[in-house]
DNA sequence: TCATAAGCGAGACGGTACGTCCTGTCTTAAT
DNA sequence: ATTAAGACAGGACGTACCGTCTCGCTTATGA
């Protein structure tokens, strides 16, 4: 873990950018929305726990939102990367286990459960995280679907797009009302909607 | 309509509450979120727009989540409300494309998504937002559909909770990420996820 | 004394100015010139010792100058008077050795000092203090001066503006400079430039 | 004059002192102070304008009381250098003229007034000015005077250093304060103060 | 001649204060 | 009892400088 104390003076590296503190902040921001909430995610009180000048925060971060994005935008390529190497059905329905999972076991689930929050508080949040997070992971997801709607294996009643919304969609309602998600939720979904051929 | 305007001193009820300061609280508040966003939603903005002291708003919400709350469960039941009378499938159809236009093109649309998002960066409001107004609409959402299953003409392969999910989720979240919602998007979600009886 | 203390939460007064915040602001920034220097004297630090919010003092002073403006104005009424009633030659006199006394002996002396150096480093300052301090005092000491010339008792060969000038000056001077001021100087000084009446 | 210009990247003389660099520094604490005004007067901002990183200021100067300082001594020694060849009394009241112009109409006389107002806030500077101008400017001042009462043109009734303070206090106190002073008025202070041989 | 040592522009860093805004509590005077 | 008004302590906002630091470069010097 990286230490983020502020008894041992980091030294730091002159006209550089500082990567001890750009993992501080994106640690401090991360640690703080779990541990203490939304509510307490404020830029200064990362500076603090991050043991880092808020300067140093708006430097390089235009808003606390970005600060998140950059912690989300590595978890999810960590945690549920999405299956690009010729997908099958299987891939499909595992990156979906793996996507509900994320949200309701990961901590870092909270972060983007939090981001689409702000977007709708804020339609410049709302931009960027389309830009950043949202669309980017979209277009590789439709690569997925549609490589395995291309096999044969998956055939489903709506265009690639639609069927994503209506598998993504109800898993993230059910974290945003803060419902378990089960196994077989998944299941049933995927089987509903794709139709895979059966084995 | 109650002027919420601030030249004219309104002149208010002694010691009773005063219904014009209510109205105009809420006016003020769902006026703010549609023209400034979210972000403009302060207890001193409200007041100041409604002609109200701050205290005014204290003594009678919580918080302005509550405040949303109360606009938001008058719009709704106004709006959409959920069929109750031994509803048909085509009530249900019907249902879904209410609530669809509800959140895409109608201004109290905003206020239900606010509340989704204030709820992920606050438990007591996700907790006050489930209590009165998710949990009693569900209610009535899953007796709806009960009636319908009941009767022979929608035989859904999941639970009536999780086919609910199953349908208003994506259309939830094409609302949250700022997409369009087209009729036939609900239709073929309704087609599919409730396997209707053919006409 | 009046006590500025955190821990007894002061009960305020609600819609009416808090006569204790005032007094807490008052002496704070006096404390704070006289024990730490006029570096330390920021609005934040006031507040800090004040036990008050930095909110509070930007309501109703512009900025520390008329912080420090209110506390000299009293301090010097208090301290060093105009004798106004019919005032003597040997009540100038006095007049300018209470003067001496109180910019090299009185901690509120600093004040004084303090705002003549920040008159010098912003023009608004130098007006608002001209305006408040030194052009009020200033009538009433020609109008001392004046009487006493009107007597006999007094003959300058100055004009009496620049007899005030030819005898503020040096005294100030050697304040500003660190310099003792002994009771012969301002004796010579007052022999030499207003040629009294031998007696 | 050397360009303090930053499109031409001015070149450095590597291992030894750039001079460049500091009459760079000096035109700009200089220009600022005239034309902004001693609140402009940052470290950073003397470095942005000279063209010259901020670490070059601090390595070569403990303070910007320093650079006013310097500025200030080559700006003294050139427009009001104190008479040193068996001055008469003569010369004596043409410098207290000097002086007076210099502070009234020679922007490098806001430098003079700047640094004796920092001298009230700070104590270091107070000690530095007085070592490194008031003091040596007096000594060759007392030379001055004491020369022309040894010659008996002069004969004031105080000590050469309180007759000093008293020729020099009411002249600066009027430019402290932002009034004229008039030539008048300084033969009145040289004729009542030092009481010359009449010619 | 070529390493080395200092000065330089640049700019990131941890801090502190700025002046503004909003929070939620309180008191007053009027209804 | 309820209201409009608004003062209050508190605390976050985003900005500007502080004084320190490290970088990569340039130049003059002496081994």
């Amino acid at each position: 873990m990286p230490a983020a104390n502020s008894q041992a003076r980091r030294t730091h590296s002159g006209n550089r950018r500082d990567e001890a503190a750009r993992l501080a902040v994106l640690h401090a921001a991360d640690d703080l929305l779990v541990e203490q909430g939304f509510g307490a995610l404020t830029i200064e009180a990362i500076a603090r726990r991050a043991g880092v000048a808020k300067q140093t925060i708006y430097r390089w971060w235009p808003s606390k939102v970005e600060i998140l994005l950059d912690t989300l935008v590595e978890d999810s390529e960590k945690r549920f990367p999405v299956p690009a190497d010729e997908p099958t059905a299987e891939d499909v329905r595992g990156y979906l286990h793996d996507f509900a999972r994320f949200l309701t076991d990961d901590p870092a689930g909270a972060v983007l459960l939090a981001l689409i929050a702000e977007a709708q508080h804020n339609p410049g949040t709302a931009e960027t995280f389309q830009r950043d997070y949202l669309g980017p992971r979209r277009d590789r997801e439709r690569a997925m679907l549609t490589h395995a709607i291309g096999t044969g294996e998956l055939s489903p009643a709506l265009d690639p797009d639609a069927a994503l919304d209506a598998l993504v969609g109800p898993i993230l309602y059910r974290a945003l009302t803060g419902a378990a998600i089960s196994p077989d939720l998944v299941n049933t979904l995927f089987d509903t909607l794709l139709n895979p051929r059966p084995t």
